[in-house]
DNA sequence: AAAGAATGAGTGAACGCTCACTTGACGTTC
DNA sequence: GAACGTCAAGTGAGCGTTCACTCATTCTTT
């Protein structure tokens, strides 16, 4: 990216290969940090957050990721098996927190405010893959329309899960739960959606008491 | 998109220019029915909405609104302007809709009853054109940005108008309105996402009692 | 030296958009 | 009322560009 004139500038040591103005950590997604593979994703992924999956090419990824173009496709066979590999690595470790922090509390308030604060906490980590997931769940999830009831674990599912169990324990009243853990995600995700607009500053965390406590009223109503 | 035998086929009425198996209607969106206008603007919009702007090609719209490519050139300087066009046309629509079904009740329960349900109808009578606003918001807004805060309104907005009034007035506690106003979007807009994705049926106004109960809480919680 | 990893110029296909041309409705002239 | 001119609307083959992907070659590691 940094035009050709570096091809015989200082012989910068190659522990250190990325260019001394890059400010990107290149932290895995599905590789080890700093592999090729690593760098392809971690540049890929903020890419795609920011400017959408169609309009980043792989000519950019590789530039990014100071890699050439063909080594992405020695690691995937193309751009959008990389980008559903992004998509459903979070996809799938969503759902495993969501069931994992449900099942270490007890009263549905408590397992609410810890699920919603999973959320929080895995957005403000890594806020790309966080928002990246958000802004593309409409591109992956129909396809895998069967997969997702099937083998796939998904978020949804676990939060109705849930909110299911909930009820039969008669901690909840009973009602429709794919309805409910559709409101209680939104109450969630669209306050995320405005951060990615700008119209919310601050990270997601800050908010966790107000969202539980949403989350909580809408679950009771 | 017939192949070329039909051109000396039957010499159907000129009175029925569309193909006897079409079943599409050409709602208008900016333009008047029937117009070439609006036939390319309807077809594009499902399209854009099944597919994605990106996936959808100007050679797509032009054969299934059945006229020729170079026609969507006459009424539109491009393909992203129209998809640009079609999104603000229901973002504005949204907004005024909200103040107005707002403006008309009076506490505040009753005018978050009154926006829910002007939200279910619009979306059931026209769901490609809801479901695209749904599914592109993230490609629009963010260029609006500026314009966005000064003379576009939109439905955010309008939404914290109504919260931002009500807790002047001593209808609601004290708060944070643009984060009220988010989260009770969320209550709507996620399961609406929901619908597009095939986890729920039914029309959304089957839906307006939960929802708005589930609105009220919010706003009170 | 052999295998594995990475390179980057090259390729073919697809896409958005253009433009010279056709069509038909309407007005004007004699 | 026939001939002509004008104009808006529509057509579709074709153009230039871009892009995902390939592969012969070079570098790296063991």
């Amino acid at each position: 990216m940094q035009d050709q004139l570096m091809q015989q500038a200082e012989p910068m040591e190659p522990s250190e290969p990325t260019p001394p103005a890059a400010e990107e950590k290149a932290r895995g997604v599905t590789a080890p940090d700093g592999t090729t593979k690593a760098k392809i994703e971690r540049a890929a992924l903020v890419m795609f957050a920011e400017h959408g999956v169609d309009a980043v090419t792989t000519r950019e990824i590789a530039s990014a990721s100071g890699v050439s173009e063909g080594a992405l496709y020695r690691h995937y066979p193309g751009k959008e098996r990389l980008a559903e590999t992004l998509f459903f690595t979070i996809h799938k470790r969503l759902a495993a927190e969501v069931r994992f922090a449900a099942s270490e509390s007890d009263p549905v308030q408590e397992q609410a405010r810890a699920v919603v604060r999973a959320y929080c906490r895995i957005a403000d980590e890594d806020w790309p893959l966080f928002s990246y997931h958000l802004l593309t769940t409409h591109r992956f999830l129909p396809r895998a329309a069967e997969a997702q009831r099937a083998d796939t674990d998904n978020p949804v599912a676990a939060v109705a899960a849930v909110i299911e169990a909930a009820m039969g324990r008669g901690d909840l009243p009973e009602g429709d739960s794919e309805l409910k853990a559709a409101m209680a995600l939104g109450v969630v995700l669209q306050p995320a959606l405005h951060k990615v607009y700008g119209r919310i500053d601050g990270s997601l965390s800050s908010l966790q008491d107000e969202l539980s406590n949403a989350v909580i009223a809408v679950l009771r109503s």
